[in-house]
DNA sequence: GTCTCAGGGCCATGC
DNA sequence: GCATGGCCCTGAGAC
C-alpha cells in the first residue's frame, strides 16, 4: 500500500483509525523475515547469549529476562534481604565477569536498569511453577529466534549484518559501504575540510518568540483539542504561561544555567512545517506510482529531526566551546540516543493515550501499529511506549529533559574525544544542575534524580535497538538515500 | 499424565 | 560472619 498523498500528510490524525495504518511500514518489516516462517529453527536451539548485567554465560530466564545464575541469585538476596547498597564510587562502576563483585549498589542498579523484575521475587516464598512473565517469555524467545536465524553461525547483532533474504531482495540495489564517509561533514559542517579544528561556528540565537515542545513547565500531557485533529504545539502551549516554579535557594547557580541550557531549544512547531514541507517537495517530485512509501516517509522524519537535533547542538554555547573533531566524535556517537529522547519528549508532551505523536502532528494507534508490526519494530514501540509511562509518572519538565539531552551529548566515555576532561567536567556540571534541580522543585520525590538517571540506560539500549533495525533496513535498501540517517549509520558501522 | 522451566533453597567457597 | 554462585528441588502451566 502506497501511502497518502502528500497533501494527506498535512496535520491530521490520518493513521489513526486501524484502517488506515501505513501498513507497508509493518509489511515490510515482515517481509524481509518472512522466510524465517518457512525454516522455523529448532525451537530449544537458542543461541550462546551472555548476561545483559556482567556478560556471563545465561542460564535462563530470572526475573523477566535472560540473565546468569549468579545475578538471578544476585538479584534475588537483593530483594528478598531487602539490602540497601551503597557505591563508593560515581555510581557508574563497570560491570563484567570479574568486576561484578564490587560494586553491588552499581550491580543491583544495572539489575534494575536492563529489566530485571523486583514483583517477580515472591513474597510467599512459594517455590515452583511459573510466573506472570511467561507470555512475555515467550514472545522474547520467538524474537531471539528469528534473530538467529537471521545470524545464521552464531554471528551477533552487534557483528558486521548480513543482508536477510537476498534472494527475494536480488533486484535491490544495496548502497556501497564506501568509506570514507564524508558527506556529513559537508552536510553538518561545511567548510569542515577546509579549515579542520580551526572554525568556530557563529552562533545563532533562538528567536524571540521561539518555543519548544518541551518548554511547557511540566511535561504533563496536554489535552488535544477535540475540534482541532491536530493540536498546536506552541498556541496549546504559550511559553510566557510557563513560569518556574522552582524556589531555588540562595546561592546556587542552577537556574542560570539552565536557563543558559535552555536557550537552544528548537521550534516544534517550526520543525513540523519544515518536515511537511520537505515531504511535501519530496511527493511533487515524485511521479504518480513513485510516491515514497510510508517507512519511506518515516525515515525522512526521522532525518529531518536528526538535522534539527545536530543543529540544536552545534548551537549549544557548552557544545560550542569544544574542538570541532570532539563535537563530530561526540554526535556520531549519541545521534540515535538524541533521536529517542527527542521522541520520547514529544510522546509525554503531546501524545494522547495509546497513541504515538509525530514530528508531523499526526498520531498513530499503538495498538494498530503492536498488532501489525514485526517482531523487531514492536519490541521497540512497547519499550519505547513502557518509558514514556514512566517518564510521565515522573512528571519529567522541560529543565529535566534538557539536562538529559546534556548528559547524553556530553558523554566522556566516547573514544576518540581529545578533550576528555573538558567533556567530563560539562557532564558533571549537567549533572549536578540536574540533581539541584530535582532536589528542589521535586523535595517530595527525593529519588527524582536517580530515578531519572536510571531511565539513560533504557535509552541508551533502545537506540542501539534503532540504529541496528535502520541499518538492516538499509542493507535491504528500504532507507532513502543521501540521507544524514544513512551517513551517521555508515560512520557508526565502519 | 508427562514435561518444561523459572523461582526458591541449600551449601561449599572465598573474602 | 557474610556474600557469592553453582546445583538441585519444587510445582504451575503447557502440551
Amino acid at each position: 500500500m502506497d501511502l497518502p498523498d502528500y497533501h494527506q500528510l498535512q496535520p491530521q490524525p490520518l493513521f489513526h483509525h486501524p484502517g488506515n495504518y501505513p501498513e507497508d511500514l509493518l509489511l515490510l518489516e515482515e517481509s524481509s523475515t518472512c522466510q524465517e516462517s518457512k525454516a522455523e529453527p529448532d525451537s530449544r536451539a537458542e543461541p550462546e547469549e551472555s548476561c545483559p548485567i556482567c556478560g556471563d554465560k545465561v542460564s535462563g530466564y530470572h526475573y523477566g529476562l535472560l540473565t546468569c545464575e549468579s545475578c538471578k541469585g544476585f538479584f534475588k538476596r537483593s530483594v528478598q534481604n531487602n539490602k540497601r547498597y551503597t557505591c563508593a564510587g560515581q555510581q557508574s562502576c563497570p560491570m563484567d565477569l570479574s568486576q561484578r563483585k564490587r560494586c553491588p549498589s552499581c550491580r543491583f542498579q544495572k539489575c534494575l536498569a536492563v529489566g530485571m523484575k523486583r514483583e517477580a521475587i515472591r513474597a510467599d516464598r512459594m517455590r515452583g511453577g511459573r510466573n506472570k512473565f511467561g507470555p512475555l517469555y515467550r514472545r522474547d524467545r520467538q524474537m531471539k529466534q528469528r534473530k538467529s536465524h537471521m545470524y545464521p553461525s552464531g554471528m551477533g547483532q552487534s557483528s558486521a549484518p548480513m543482508p536477510i533474504d537476498c534472494e527475494m531482495n536480488a533486484d535491490r540495489e544495496l548502497t556501497p559501504l564506501s568509506l570514507p564517509y564524508p558527506g556529513l561533514y559537508h552536510r553538518i559542517y561545511p567548510g569542515y575540510l577546509q579549515e579542520k579544528g580551526e572554525i568556530t561556528f557563529s552562533y545563532s540565537p533562538a528567536p524571540a518568540n521561539y518555543v519548544h515542545p518541551t518548554l511547557n513547565d511540566s511535561f504533563t500531557p496536554i489535552s488535544t483539542p477535540t475540534q482541532s485533529p491536530c493540536p498546536t504545539p506552541n498556541s496549546a502551549i504559550p511559553f510566557s504561561r510557563a513560569p518556574t516554579q522552582t524556589h531555588y535557594t540562595s546561592g546556587t547557580l542552577t537556574p542560570n544555567f539552565l536557563s543558559q541550557l535552555l536557550e537552544g531549544e528548537p521550534d516544534e512547531s517550526q520543525l513540523r512545517s519544515k518536515v511537511l514541507a520537505s515531504l511535501q517537495r519530496e511527493q511533487a517530485n515524485r511521479g504518480k506510482h513513485d510516491r515514497l512509501n510510508t517507512f519511506s516517509i518515516m525515515c525522512k522524519m526521522a532525518d529531518q529531526t536528526l538535522f534539527g537535533l545536530v543543529e540544536w547542538a552545534r548551537n549549544s554555547a557548552l557544545f560550542k566551546e569544544l574542538k570541532v573533531d570532539d563535537q563530530m566524535v561526540l554526535l556520531q556517537s549519541c545521534w540515535s540516543e538524541l533521536l529517542v529522547l527527542d521522541h520520547l519528549c514529544r510522546q509525554v508532551t503531546f501524545s494522547k493515550e495509546g497513541c504515538i505523536y509525530l514530528v508531523t502532528g499526526q498520531q498513530i494507534d499503538v495498538s494498530t501499529i503492536i498488532s501489525q508490526a514485526g517482531p523487531t519494530l514492536s519490541s521497540l514501540v512497547s519499550r519505547t511506549q513502557d518509558l514514556v509511562y514512566k517518564l510521565k509518572s515522573l512528571k519529567l519538565d522541560r529543565q529535566e529533559f534538557v539536562c538529559l539531552k546534556h548528559l547524553v551529548l556530553f558523554n566522556p566515555d566516547v573514544k576518540s574525544v581529545q578533550s576528555r576532561r573538558q567533556v567530563e567536567q560539562t557532564q558533571e556540571r549537567v549533572n549536578r544542575a540536574l540533581m539541584e534541580h530535582t532536589q528542589q522543585s521535586h523535595p517530595i520525590h527525593s529519588d527524582k534524580f536517580g530515578q531519572l538517571l536510571l531511565r539513560l540506560p533504557e535509552v541508551r539500549s533502545i537506540s542501539l535497538q534503532v540504529e541496528e533495525y535502520l541499518y538492516q533496513r538499509h542493507l535491504l535498501g528500504d532507507l532513502p538515500c543521501n540521507s544524514l540517517l544513512t551517513e551517521m549509520l555508515h560512520t557508526k558501522h565502519n
